[in-house]
RNA sequence: GCCGGGAUGGCGGAAUCGGCAGACGCAGAGGACUUAAAAUCCUCCGAUCCGGAAGGAUUGUGCGGGUUCAAGUCCCGCUCCCGGCACCA
């Protein structure tokens, strides 16, 4: 049908394309099928927030990801490439509040435009594994999973100073705040006091770190987590508080450094800083300071610039091991959610503590010193000899560190401990576009859980958005008050919703089974898909939704309910799209639609110069003369299958273009797959498709079809319009998307002679043929003897002659 | 400040295990075809110098050293750029 449309001299790419996406979705070849003599292939793109419109990465990613499924589909493997949305979130919301249409129905006006442009580029999805997480059959799930975290006492509530974005109007949780300001609209972040839902991520910090040696991620990827993480070995030491029954435990790396502990801080939240300060002199100094510094936000509060300040609370703590009595202050410079939210002040081994005691006049002890001995430059903070420090002086730092925790517990006052930066993941949204979090609150019972049959907790639909005071929710009385399921005694709803990464933190496993109605996933579908074998998205989320997911993964696989606890076996991070020079942005007028990108050159010409221009990590700039390149190839190659052929039997030719072919289906192969080099696979497809233009017509016609066949194949995956027109031109009923990988005899790429460059000291001064299966020995006879070399040997001593068969022969001269 | 990643022609990039740097494309130049242009096909294209040309010499992968017969690639010391973290005790 395509074919009498158009000429042999060009390529209808509109008509063309728009013809093969129909032939496509009705045949529906791309659907997953367990099928289990078969390896399996996942791969999985990031799935995106339904904004309204595709932009210029999202191409990307797609792409990326089309080219791996396809190519793995056509190397045998039953391939699941899924798509769907991550549909909750605040925009919508915003826009109700705006517009007053329900965020329901924009989200999903805008996933069907969306879902349009992905047709539009021709992706390979299995659509019938479409998964949009603020539809009730997925959100019940959500809570499900809630549920089972509730159940496994990974999920609970806790009062305290939280992240509070105003212009969101909600929590947020630590990975959210970038820079003290609200990861999503920049607005700067404050503290509030709340009681608030987390879930203890805290607790798996240690096998979110061994699970990483376990993946094929890029190292900054790994790198980023491992800081988030923040893992610090160290000791907990308790300093009893003079006159009172109280002490105070910090936490330091450094327990070498004891014996130079001349005071101690109190973060100004610290629980202990209002009772230690009752009824003395210094009270209404501390209440004043803490009360200055909790305004002050956190931006300011950790900016390195932010001068320390703090006060004296003329409390004095007893030093474990000295029986000194040590000053105990309140500063700005000790936070309240790392550690103990108390430090013990080392003035000499510590540069934050030595400005501070030098501003406030405390004593510095130095306790460790060089191995030189000389005397250190203070502060003095990498390890040495200890000094100055009892029994252990004369200890190496490293040892004194396990002697001193270990001194510490046998006196009862600390011990050894290990401290993360990571906090436990703070979930609760006060917002209504989200998946309500399923749990009563009973005055006798306290928080219960909703009982699994009663789930889904609908988001109820006939709400205002005003955009004023609190949640929604709050104000749909019918629907907050409700009976205890446990005592049936009257109780309220939870009105705060998730954060929308817990709806993204097991989508990937929702999709192994389709849209099963009594569970999330099924085990076994999940054990034969799961690991996802590619995960194609970017960078910024690297330690969002890349650490909340794998989290997730280790949970349900300690409940039994997953084999594996890594979900993403193999990342691909790919870089942004930029144009002018800088990453596209409306302010800067300098963006770029899909939609006309893709309704000038067609998406075959559009994915392959995305492919082709740069390697898939880095950025990637778009560039209309580079567009074009892409599109002539595509017009070049048409032209070759497409236009009549004279034939002829050289058997130079033929050698030539059987080797070249080989050689093509193996770079091609590598760089589809274990190198997901992309970029060079097209720059081979180009090479080919010159040398086919050279030489074709001295070859008899059938060899023509299975060179230009080998070329079809190899292009499907990266253009896959054009292949199928090119593949039912060559006289194919099947897709070519259906078609098996090309293959290649070994023996093709073997050559018999080989040019090789002769070196004299290095440089090359000319170059021979010489067989490929000659000797070491016969190669130096012939080139000692060649003619170029005579002028370079003259009246020099030949040293050494180094052979590399088939490369070079290097003659080191005197 | 700490951590990670980079730097290769006019441009995007290639060189996979230490072995002929610059594949492929863009831009540019020339030729063929054409009344002409576009399109297409073919050829050339790091720099400097010698040569009429064929060809040759020197130099060249951010900078300075080193290892090696041989370094874009390995080692040591820098510079600059990009990204992440940053009062985390």
């Amino acid at each position: 049908m395509s074919q009498k449309a158009q000429s042999v001299d060009r390529y209808d790419v509109p008509a063309v394309e728009a013809f093969w996406r129909e032939r496509w979705d009705a045949d529906n070849i791309y659907r997953a099928q367990r099928v289990t003599d078969k390896p399996k292939y996942y791969c999985l793109e990031q799935f995106p927030y339904p904004s309204g419109h595709l932009h210029m990465g999202h191409v990307r990613v797609y792409t990326l990801g089309d080219v791996i499924a396809r190519y793995r589909r056509m190397q045998g493997y039953a391939v699941l490439h899924p798509m769907g949305w991550d549909a909750f979130g605040m925009p919508a919301e915003n826009a109700a509040i705006k517009s007053g249409v329900p965020p329901k129905v924009s989200t999903l006006a805008n996933i069907g435009y969306m879902k349009q442009q992905m047709r539009q580029m021709g992706l390979s999805f299995d659509w019938e594994r479409e998964v949009t997480t603020c539809l009730p059959d997925y959100y019940r799930f959500t809570q499900e999973l809630f549920l089972l975290f509730f159940e496994r006492r990974l999920a609970y509530q806790r009062e305290g100073a939280v992240n509070w974005c105003p212009s969101c109007e909600t929590v947020l949780a630590n990975e959210q705040v970038e820079d003290g300001l609200c990861w999503r609209c920049d607005s700067p972040v404050t503290k509030r006091d709340l009681t608030q839902w987390y879930f203890r991520i805290t607790d798996y910090a240690d096998r979110l770190l061994a699970g990483l040696d376990t993946v094929n991620w890029p190292q900054d990827i790994k790198v980023q987590q491992i800081n988030w993480i923040g893992r610090s070995e160290g000791a907990v030491v308790q300093f009893d508080l003079v006159g009172l029954d109280e002490s105070v435990t910090v936490f330091t790396t450094r327990p070498d450094t004891l014996y130079g502990a001349t005071y101690l801080v109190l973060a100004p939240e610290h629980h202990l800083v209002e009772r230690i300060i009752q009824n003395r002199p210094e009270a209404e100094a501390v209440r004043a300071f803490v009360q200055r510094e909790r305004q002050v936000s956190d931006i300011e509060r950790t900016a390195e610039t932010t001068e320390k300040r703090g006060v004296f609370t003329g409390i004095y703590a007893r030093h474990p091991l000295t029986e000194a009595q040590i000053p105990v202050w309140v500063a700005n410079y000790v936070l309240v959610d790392y550690g103990t939210g108390a430090v013990m002040g080392v003035p000499a081994h510590d540069a934050r503590d030595y400005l501070y005691a030098q501003k406030y006049a405390l004593p510095i002890r130095t306790v460790v010193v060089p191995e030189s001995g000389d005397s250190p430059q203070l502060p003095y903070v990498a390890p040495g000899i200890l000094t100055d420090s009892g029994v252990f002086t004369g200890m190496r730092s490293e040892d004194a560190k396990g002697a001193i925790a270990a001194e510490l517990q046998r006196k009862g006052h600390g011990e050894p401990r290990v401290t993360y930066r990571m906090r436990d993941w703070l979930i609760s949204r006060q917002r209504y576009w989200g998946a309500p979090i399923p749990i009563i609150h009973c005055p006798t019972c306290g928080p219960v859980g909703v009982p699994k049959d009663q789930l889904p907790v609908l988001l109820p639909e006939n709400v205002e958005f005003t955009g004023r005071g609190a949640s929604p929710l709050t104000q749909v009385q019918e629907w907050v008050q409700v009976r205890c399921p446990q005592c049936q005694g009257p109780a309220r709803r939870e009105t705060d919703t998730m954060d929308t990464f817990v709806d993204s933190s097991w989508y990937y496993l929702r999709y192994t089974s389709g849209a099963l109605a009594n569970q999330p996933f099924d085990r076994a579908d999940a054990d034969y898909w799961m690991p996802v074998d590619e995960y194609v998205g970017g960078k910024e989320h690297a330690i969002l939704h890349l650490l909340y997911s794998r989290f997730f993964a280790k949970v349900l696989h300690d409940a039994g309910w997953l084999t594996i606890d890594e979900p993403f076996q193999s990342l691909l991070s790919q870089g942004m799209v930029v144009y002018g020079g800088a990453k596209m942005s409306k302010s800067k007028g300098n963006t770029l639609s899909p939609e006309t990108i893709l309704a000038e050159w067609g998406t075959d010409a559009t994915r392959l110069f995305m492919l082709f221009a740069a390697p898939p990590e880095k950025d990637f700039e778009w560039s209309q003369q580079g567009v074009e390149g892409s599109y002539r190839f595509l017009q070049r190659v048409f032209r070759l299958v497409a236009r009549p052929r004279q034939e002829a039997e050289d058997v130079g030719a033929i050698q030539r273009l059987e080797r070249m072919q080989a050689r093509t289906i193996k770079k091609v192969t590598e760089d589809l797959g274990p190198r997901r080099a992309f970029n060079t696979a097209v720059s081979a497809l180009m090479e080919y498709t010159n040398a086919l233009y050279l030489d074709i017509e001295s070859v008899p016609q059938a060899l023509q079809t299975r060179l230009l066949e080998t070329l079809t194949l190899l292009l499907a995956p990266l253009a896959p319009h054009l292949a199928e027109e090119l593949w039912m031109r060559l006289g194919h009923a099947d897709s070519v998307h259906e078609a098996n990988w090309p293959t290649y005899d070994a023996a093709a790429l073997i050559e018999d002679e080989v040019e090789i460059a002769i070196q004299i000291n290095g440089k090359v001064r000319g170059r021979i043929m010489v067989g490929v299966d000659w000797d070491v020995q016969r190669i130096q006879e012939l080139v000692l003897s060649h003619a170029t070399l005579v002028p370079y040997l003259k009246g020099r001593t030949v040293k050494k002659v180094v052979v590399i068969p088939t490369r070079l022969v290097n003659v080191v001269v005197a």
